[in-house]
DNA sequence: CCCTGATTCGC
DNA sequence: GCGAATCAGG
């Protein structure tokens, strides 16, 4: 494989969207992480800053869901599909009056745009929190939907031990894929994921609303 | 162990 | 220019 205007093109775009140097390689296939990486260094453009680095942003906190990105991305990639994980999904009834919380430590909090009320849910195990975003602080919720544009929007079968499992977008729908980005250290979210799934019930205590 | 990018250096 | 091997880290 060789470094074409139309590769070269992807990899700087991926390169700037915070892509690490072996999605990216994944994705133009052919080649290595090294090969991508030795590429960008010889591009110059190993300094993978933008002009805009958005950091606390304290207003806007409007929980918009996950948008598709209208994009004609040619990717006539198959994807090999890596192991799955058997998921056997065992309807878990919501109950039908009032949920009865017997939990006191942290508890999951579901992503913004998360509709349920439905045990359609695919089939991850022990995946699907719940609750409402506004229990989330506005810092971490800003984290989460930088982070989700960053997604790398795969289906169930594409997770792993080490990808992120958050669900984005309405299971309903074909708006539904999981984050995908990196987890770390045995958890089944990446970092920013995991700050809005677990939470210290300190800052669970009521919030007004 | 999984992963990341950075550097070197024979090709 | 290219990228495998290696290094240095998280």
């Amino acid at each position: 494989m060789s470094w074409t205007d139309e590769r070269v093109e992807t990899l700087k775009r991926m390169w700037s969207e915070g892509q690490s140097a072996s999605q990216i390689a994944k994705e133009l296939g052919g080649v290595t992480r090294n090969a991508v990486i030795g590429k960008v260094h010889r591009l110059g453009l190993s300094n993978r800053d933008e002009g805009t680095e958005a950091e606390a942003t304290p207003a806007a906190a409007a929980p918009e869901p996950a948008k598709p990105e209208g994009k004609a991305k040619p990717a006539p990639k198959a994807r090999p599909a890596q192991k799955a994980e058997p998921a056997k999904a065992e309807a878990k009834p919501a109950a039908p009056t009032e949920p009865e919380p017997a939990t006191q430590s942290a508890e999951p909090s579901a992503p913004a745009g998360f509709s349920n009320r439905r045990p359609i849910v695919p089939a991850g195990q022990p995946l699907p929190p719940q609750p409402s975003a506004n229990e989330i602080s506005p810092e971490a919720l800003a984290n989460v939907r930088e982070v989700e544009k960053k997604a790398r929007k795969l289906t169930l079968m594409e997770l792993t031990e080490r990808t992120c499992k958050w669900p984005i977008g309405d299971p309903a729908t074909e708006k539904f894929w999981f984050c995908g980005l990196p987890s770390q250290a045995g958890k089944p979210y990446c970092e920013a994921h995991v700050g809005v799934a677990f939470q210290p019930m300190s800052s669970r205590r009521d919030r007004r609303r």
